[in-house]
DNA sequence: ATGTGACTCTAAGTCCGTC
DNA sequence: GGACGGACTTAGAGTCACA
């Protein structure tokens, strides 16, 4: 459940940067796959690939955290 | 870094709320050991690990971050 | 530009225990 | 009550070829 609202959160963020998932890959030092794994909600990232997508994300990794906690409790209803 | 931060705002966070790390590692379905783990640094845990933890503690995971992000740039000065 | 399968390797996380 | 170690299982990290 939580990775798929984490990869839903991380799409949304990263399609409103109007970024790739390539150049957010890049921006990151992570493989190009590996987003598209965790955007499929196939993968729970630790805290350390977290603190390295935020800043191409343009957010606060505890803004993205904050999100997902949203979603969440949207979802619970 | 990162871990070494996490752990010591975990540890601060536990003690705070008067708890031990058996309990929290009951809590959160976590092991009592990997708990001390986290709090000396030696782990990076998951966000769903981090999910589980934050009831325990009695503060939103987005909190829990938050510090962490006041902490890191405490230190980079 | 992205999804996906099929990996390998490393780290997350458990369970046993002792000090 | 917590540090720490060994041995372990599972899941994330990280990569590639191809559709």
């Amino acid at each position: 459940m939580l990775e798929k609202i984490f990869g839903q959160v991380l799409k949304n963020l990263r399609e409103n940067t109007g970024v790739t998932q390539e150049i957010l890959a890049l921006n990151s030092e992570l493989d190009r796959t590996y987003i598209s794994l965790l955007e499929r909600g196939l993968r729970t990232p630790t805290i350390a690939t977290l603190f390295k997508m935020a800043p191409t994300l343009k957010k606060m990794p505890s803004e993205i955290i904050a999100i997902v906690e949203q979603k969440l409790n949207e979802d619970r209803v």
